[in-house]
DNA sequence: AACATACGGAACGGGCCGTTTCGTAAGTGT
DNA sequence: ACACTTACGAAACGGCCCGTTCCGTATGTT
């Protein structure tokens, strides 16, 4: 009989999870520290204490790697839902502002990885478009509290508060404030942007 | 008597000025096409119709290649001055949008040649920086004109004008049109961002 | 004509990617 | 206890690319 098709013990040594955490963890170092075109696989093998085949046994190639690296360490978080539109919008930036300050997946170098065009197929989905979702959901309930009309251009809001994160910290390296973020916000909400502006029509 | 030490002809067959360029031109393309870490120097040379050699003897190596190629095809623009902070502001805006689009120089793939640091060294200032100065000379004209309070935060203006432009096409790959803009701009003005926030100070 | 420099082509050393092989370690079921 | 299966570190390997150096030739100045 074939030993048990069980798919919980496959049966032979058992992969070192720990080793797979450690390869992620250092990677994202070295990431930070070198960027993409200038990271060597050879040197996370290193840093995790292992060879080169114990990472190619878990990642296809390097961009797999990095795009593993990226994800695993990735916080997506929750949709926020405060019952306020202003204050969802806040912690909506300030996750995406975790991501990219300090030692975040996006933070200075590793953004590089992340466009490197191999590594964005692979994170594309589960990095940008769920947290894209999330800002939808903000504004959608935005509108039905009628805090928005119900018109509003979801694409200048959300990318604004986004590309502000983005510019900031992959470009200039420079925190944003709370206070800044709510600035643009209240900017947002007290004039909101419509998919027909007001100024057009009778130009 | 030493041949003459003018520093206009140092004598010798002059360099081909039309290949430098071919070089610059045909390196943009194949940075659109495959990003930095795919992009070969020899496909370069290949395309361009040269040696290697006569693409080291221009550029120190791969990352100083890659910045010259940025820095030739950027166009910096002049600091636009109508008269109207709204009209300056879209008309920044969408000078940063024509780097960013189709060929440009920030477009898609392109982009993370840009943030790769050793690129990014490079650039830095003569991309960025200079561009950073015309938007606050815009800003200031405006506080000169009483069109913005004098306390106005132009990190969150200038910030998510060109992160707004930045996200879309380096990370979505959607062009912003320019009612789009106009609706960031209109927001900002109307309700602009202060370095001390109204919501500050009775907290 | 003598000289100086750029040119394309080819070859080279060094480094990295990704694969393979080896002997060993750590789990399974009988 | 035993065979079996799989993961492990180390090392070697082929292939590709970067960056340099050589060659003979082409193109300019004096």
């Amino acid at each position: 009989m074939a030993p048990a098709p069980n798919a919980a013990t496959p049966a032979g040594r058992p992969a070192d999870e720990e080793l797979s955490r450690r390869i992620l963890d250092v990677g994202l170092d070295l990431l930070h520290e070198h960027g993409y075109a200038a990271l060597r696989v050879e040197h996370v093998a290193k840093a995790a204490g292992c060879g080169k085949a114990a990472i190619y046994r878990r990642h296809a190639d390097k961009a797999a790697l990095v795009a593993a690296i990226v994800l695993a360490h990735a916080e997506i978080g929750e949709c926020p839902d405060t019952g306020s539109a202003r204050e969802d919008l806040l912690e909506h930036a300030l996750q995406n502002q975790r991501n990219q300050e300090g030692k975040g997946v996006a933070a200075g170098r590793a953004m590089s990885a992340i466009l490197e065009p191999e590594v964005f197929a692979l994170v594309w989905d589960s990095l940008f478009l769920v947290r894209r979702r999330h800002g939808e959901r903000i504004l959608d309930r935005a509108i039905t509290r009628g805090e928005l009309p119900s018109d509003v251009d979801p694409d200048v809001i959300l990318d604004a508060l986004s590309g502000l994160t983005l510019l900031r910290h992959a470009i200039e390296g420079v925190r944003v404030e709370p206070r800044q973020y709510l600035a643009l916000i209240d900017a947002l909400l007290t004039s909101p942007p419509r998919l027909l502006h007001a100024s057009e029509g009778t130009d």
